[in-house]
DNA sequence: CAGTAAACCTATTGGAAAACTAGGAAAGAG
DNA sequence: CTCTTTCCTAGTTTTCCAATAGGTTTACTG
């Protein structure tokens, strides 16, 4: 598992609704430039997040896009598990009919196992509203610097 | 990150290498076909392991690759590092020149650093030896129960 | 009821990296 | 001197990802 720049896309884009938190829809174009993203390549982002639940949206003039489940509850590991599926680090454990049994396949099913268990941990462990807060904290930090 | 192909070769190579233990020098096709890897592939990753300084090699007959690290001290992350380069989860930091400031970017950067520093950690905490016991109390868990 | 501005859908391209292959050169063993 | 095996350089093939393109549908606006 890598973090694809689909994936990485995604979630700027949600951060980028959650850190606005306005009532209305948000824009593609409007979020494209807020985070430097190539407008039709989030296109087809957006419509993944749709399809998974997370936003809401609306077309014509004054549409766009809603986050529709709770900041605080969203987790980072969320996201990713639904825009590039499996979310394991180990090598792909999908050919377990041909996979081999090599010498030592065990010690190391069990070690990548481990590993992926501790990783979906850690990205279930930070919410869209911890990386709002976050932000948020550094932007005080820089206000605070001025006066 | 990602674990390549690659990079499970080489560790199922080094792992094979320290499981058999064996004094003399232990021939690719012997590796490639205890472990299920194509031979002159592994070939090119052996090259790399020995450039890294974890195993040397002797040519001719009776000749072949020789652990010469101590397996109790070699982690899973120190062979990881040495063949795949960058060890880090998160997308590229390689960008930092034009990696936009985009809203977020320093939750973000921080974000990844923690997940990068926790996955190292992951990776450190594991040695070959470590896994060469896990197989081996397999194995015998067999052994106990077929008597 | 037009007209426009957005989301939506399907498909395709370009490029880069990964996985693997080939052929021979150098070195050690008998 | 010959055989075996590592070593080196270079290719080829495949796969996948990022990004684009064109056209359709839906909704708001005047």
């Amino acid at each position: 598992m890598a973090i694809s720049k689909r994936s990485e896309y995604a979630l700027r884009a949600i951060f980028e609704l959650a850190y606005r938190n306005s009532g209305r829809p948000v824009k593609i174009q409007a979020i494209a430039e807020a985070q430097t993203i190539p407008p039709r390549f989030l296109e087809a982002i957006m419509s993944d997040l749709k399809h998974a639940g997370f936003v809401g949206s609306r077309r014509g003039s004054e549409g766009g896009y809603v986050l529709i489940r709770d900041v605080q509850d969203l987790t980072v590991g969320d996201v990713l598990q639904a825009v590039q599926g499996q979310l394991s680090v180990g090598p792909a454990r999908g050919d377990v009919g041909q996979g081999r049994y090599h010498s030592g396949y065990r010690a190391f099913s069990q070690y990548w196992q481990k590993i992926d268990k501790a990783m979906l941990e850690l990205f279930a462990g930070t919410t869209f509203g911890d990386l709002v807060a976050s932000e948020r904290a550094y932007s005080h930090a820089v206000l605070d610097y001025c006066i």
